[in-house]
DNA sequence: TTATAATCGGATTATTTTATCCGATAAAAA
DNA sequence: TTTTTATCGGATAAAATAATCCGATTATAA
């Protein structure tokens, strides 16, 4: 299998999406967004825990609690949720997994790949939650 | 964590490169690959069946015996190796790890992700192992 | 104040990936 | 023919990732 970012990762992405499309000031639970995005609902508590101590998501205990967006979602970007639960480090590791692969200790494909690493960086850097909002909405409705 | 390819495949390619670079007729054995590119000999090894039984490389056992190319290093792709190894899904599922993403049910950065595999996908279907000889002959030596 | 409905968080289990062990087999060289 | 040096391949171990369990906590609404 060969992936590019992890299960937890794909899922927070989800959440957070869904979290910036659903918003309307009231908080939503994990319970919905286990059964709307089909992910199991104690793994995605566990992420949006994480997302939490993160600073990117806020949470409220008890009756009507749940989950929201800690800032306008014009502020959150993709690369945000990467950086949080994957890290940044596939943006600057080897493709061919080659140890110390540098400009000055170059893998055979060096220049190549990192063009495209950093196309695929600048795209979850500009890519905030607010602009993916209307496109989500309709993902969501077809799930 | 996160990762692009598995480790199966990445020392897949570094191993294939390697024959590829290393070629002179002769045969190279598991345990010469394995010190040379850092990689635990038993796990190699384990790849190196893998990519026979998949067609690209050739073996003989016995003394002398080892591993090479099973054609011409023109003929060899580093696209294969990913298809062998990993398969190529990551070229076909959702970054985002939405279920049935696809031009009718879009995620919200299906065209613009799209873009980007496809790029990948062009790149390591037109590097043969024989254009990265040079560049391989030179990682090599700095390992 | 009490019942309800939510998150919190530590412990555990399951699955997949990565890595290792070792006996069997085979081929070439001595 | 015997010894040496390889791969082969099945079984197992270790580590990382994914998923689950459940009791504790907290806040709201009745």
């Amino acid at each position: 299998m060969t992936v590019i970012f992890s299960k937890k990762c794909e899922y927070g992405m989800q959440a957070i999406l869904y979290l910036a499309a659903r918003e309307k000031g009231n908080l939503v639970s994990s319970d919905e967004i286990s059964k709307v995005l089909k992910i199991p609902r104690e793994f995605i508590s566990k992420i949006l825990q994480s997302l939490r101590e993160s600073g990117l998501i806020i949470s409220n205990k008890g009756k009507s609690g749940g989950f929201g967006l800690a800032k306008d979602p014009s502020r959150i970007k993709l690369i945000d949720v990467v950086a949080a639960i994957d890290g940044l480090d596939i943006f600057d590791s080897c493709v061919l997994g080659f140890p110390e692969c540098s400009p000055t200790h170059p893998c055979p494909v060096h220049e190549t790949w990192g063009t495209l690493r950093t196309q695929a960086y600048d795209m979850l850097n500009s890519e905030t939650v607010d602009k993916l909002k209307d496109k989500t909405l309709n993902k969501i409705s077809s799930l």
